[in-house]
DNA sequence: TAATATTTTTAGACTGCTCTAAATTTAGAT
DNA sequence: ATCTAAATTTAGAGCAGTCTAAAAATATTA
């Protein structure tokens, strides 16, 4: 049995193979676990006698195939209890991450598949993510930033790329939600902006920055 | 923010005072926080410093009101949990104890409010023992033992006073549930034992040990 | 490539919770 | 009332996870 530690730090090693695709360095791994390195060596040594991560003085972390399977399996309890905060207990995505960090690590597996279960097998929680199955398989799918879309094409949102409460907040003034049908009418060279229509209703302007977060799902043209 | 463990102690002093209304005896913790009374005795102190609970040395301890409060809550939580795992996850009443147990430590006010609206706040837990409301009230009901009810007299099933999980299941194999109606039609002195029907339905011999765990809200003849 | 900056590790210590063993206090029995 | 048994506390130590400060390894740059 892991603690809730151990827990968390395969899955901040989890998080930075995501993105760079390389051991994770000492540093990614204390700065995301808001503590220092020193601590960072320690349970690497721990958690590479325990086989859950291969780790080389000097050269940074990478998840065995044992702890990546644990990591991966607390992404899908994290995505279900977020998909379930969402869908049954009225909470807005912004609001549902600090609640699932705690909810991963509830331990029962029959708990995690009678949740999934209930919430009818969602292959994507609130915020887009594709929530692995109870083999640890993800449902992918074709997406593209929406700054990839020419002027006149249309994409679905199906995802966002940074999951700031803050980011996510300006979402909901603009009405912008997981599903929006979004139109791109005009893209501004000079200060790099876009207007964009959203739903066919309401024309709104966003900043490069915010279209570079904003996953869509292109509709092709009849 | 109180730690799990420092949690769990004043759950544990919650629940011997539920029953002897003396002070906890450091030994009676011990026992049901599973460790040593040394252990117990450093906790109390801790929990003392913290004005949780009053602690005199020899003496035992009891709950202050800030600590009787956060036991409360905990009790809240615990019962709502598994509400939410019987109702809606289909859980068996024997099956949720150690679950809640690890859920009751999940710390979101809006969390268990919302679970709270979302169960239709609900004045009893699938043990039939009573919810608190947000404000630490319990909403009490007429209960007698089975045991109490003289021959021919007849009651609903509120509650049962022991939660073991093989009584639990030895109840279901019997098919008396939560709201059953339990005819007494004898009782037999050298052996004491019951002969009652269920429901109407089917006839069943339980012995006193079992008459006396079963809580029961009597009917009144018309 | 030598000097410097950065990253990482080691050493040693602290906190929270636990333990065993010994000492102390209280309760029970004669 | 004293002796004994039981309950409780103290003392001292261990483990997990954390820290700071110093040492070692690696990376960068002149």
């Amino acid at each position: 049995m892991l603690s809730f530690t151990e827990e968390n730090y395969l899955k901040a090693i989890y998080k930075i193979n995501e993105k760079t695709k390389e051991r994770a360095s000492t540093n990614a791994i204390a700065e995301i676990m808001q503590t220092t390195a020193a601590s960072v060596t320690d349970m690497m040594k721990k958690l590479s006698n325990k086989n859950l991560i291969t780790y080389e003085r000097y050269k940074g972390s990478k998840l065995s195939s044992q702890g990546a399977q644990i990591a991966t399996s607390l992404i899908r309890k994290h995505r279900l209890w977020e998909t379930f905060l969402v869908e049954k207990l009225s909470f807005s995505w912004e609001e549902v991450h600090e609640l699932a960090e705690q909810l991963e690590h509830i331990n029962s597996n029959k708990l995690i598949e009678r949740l999934d279960e209930y919430l009818d097998f969602p292959k994507y929680d609130p915020h887009g993510d594709p929530i692995p199955n109870a083999e640890g398989k993800f449902t992918l799918r074709e997406q593209i930033k929406l700054s990839q879309l020419n002027i006149g094409e249309e994409g679905n949102l199906i995802g966002v790329q940074n999951h700031d409460d803050q980011f996510l907040e300006y979402l909901n003034e603009l009405n912008i939600k997981l599903g929006s049908r979004i139109t791109v009418t005009k893209k501004v060279l000079y200060d790099k902006t876009y207007n964009i229509i959203v739903d066919n209703e309401h024309t709104v302007q966003i900043s490069e920055k915010v279209a570079n977060n904003l996953m869509v799902k292109k509709i092709l043209a009849l």
